[in-house]
DNA sequence: CATTTTTTTGACCGATTGGACAAACGTTAG
DNA sequence: CTAACGTTTGTCCAATCGGTCAAAAAAATG
């Protein structure tokens, strides 16, 4: 029994796309639990039975929304080479990392969001995926250490704090927000923030 | 007409308890949309009206737990003090900061759920009671510096640096535990994140 | 003991949830 | 025009939601 896997019409890519772009909207502010298809098809502009003829399922909605957003999130982490100058290197990392949190928070905040209630629909990307790439960049840092480019630390819990502090950006937007003031408005903090972490971590690899 | 304010019962003060520790479970997992009443209910082995009869609703359940969490939450801040060793106070912050990631893993993915939808319930506290004391800190800090005592750098994003960092062990976790392997099993992640972080934060404020 | 007060629960309510379905609509090819 | 196909929606469904209520059970009080 071959079924047919007819591709998709002009029409059906371009809804698809509108719902994926509510779902993130929806599904980053609330949570994959607290979200309801009605607000997604409403944030949409389309009645629930409609959007219900593009995705399956709000479990098919999210699980679509997921796959892309791994493919973004590792993106720079791949990225991440063994080079002539690890300061260089980090330094850039950093500001790729930076960047994302500044132009898509959203995507930060479901990732955080999905990490948050533990992960049950991408632990296994978690410990294959993830892991595998981690242990590899972590084997980079290790060399690098070794050859005396920079000083000696915990190569993962590096990683770790680099993913905190720059998420943190687009996670905890708010309390930034709050924290900060009025004074500092729009993208400024942004680059404050860079300065901040380049003179942090860079500060304290030096050898 | 006077509202008699009886005193609460032994009974009525354990009970209470016993529905605060399952909401902080449940809450704390799924948010609070996400969570159902029932399922508190459930996790504290009563009835749902049982329930309904210590707390008049949902809402009244989640902000007794926020009231309680941001006393919790402040008091590692409160105690950073002007000190003679500015080395030692931010590492002994940090130290009380990663161990309170540790204890209270649930109090803190509780208020990262209360902030990533927002922080609607709380944000008049983002921006009166936490936005002063980090005003306050961050002039002990800037006094640090201008006294040479250590290097110079933003001391707001510091603050979010360290709290981005520290949280992160409690937020994260199952990120943490499943890059980090089986291998590092236990609690033995969180004294190699207190010897980083050390490295990582006094290493950089060293003048 | 009897009585009063506190605690617990089964049954129920209207609203909302994720989702099914058939009918209606729009578009296009013959 | 018409038949075929892709799109849209009104209506409906069982399950679950937060919450009420009266009545039963248990505890405290005299």
């Amino acid at each position: 029994m071959t079924t047919t896997a007819r591709p998709l019409t002009r029409i059906q890519q371009e809804k698809r796309e509108i719902i994926l772009e509510a779902a993130l909207d929806v599904f980053s502010a609330n949570g994959f639990r607290g979200s309801t298809i009605d607000e997604v098809a409403d944030s949409a502009g389309m009645s629930k039975p409609n959007l219900l003829y593009y995705f399956r399922s709000k479990e098919d909605i999210h699980a679509t929304l997921m796959e892309r957003l791994l493919h973004t999130w590792l993106a720079p982490l791949l990225e991440f080479d063994d080079a002539d100058d690890p300061m260089t290197e980090i330094g850039s990392y950093i500001r790729r990392k930076l960047e994302m949190a500044r132009d898509f928070p959203r995507e930060s905040r479901l990732f955080a969001n999905e990490i948050l209630q533990g992960a049950p629909r991408i632990m296994g990307m978690l410990e294959g995926e993830l892991k595998e790439l981690v242990d590899e960049k972590a084997r980079i840092i290790e060399n690098w250490m070794r050859a005396g480019k920079i000083a000696k630390a915990d190569p993962y819990h590096l990683i770790f704090a680099i993913w905190a502090t720059t998420q943190h950006y687009a996670d905890f937007d708010v309390q930034v927000r709050a924290v900060l003031g009025p004074g500092r408005d729009g993208e400024g903090r942004f680059e404050d923030a860079a300065r901040f972490l380049e003179q942090l971590f860079l500060g304290c690899l030096k050898v």
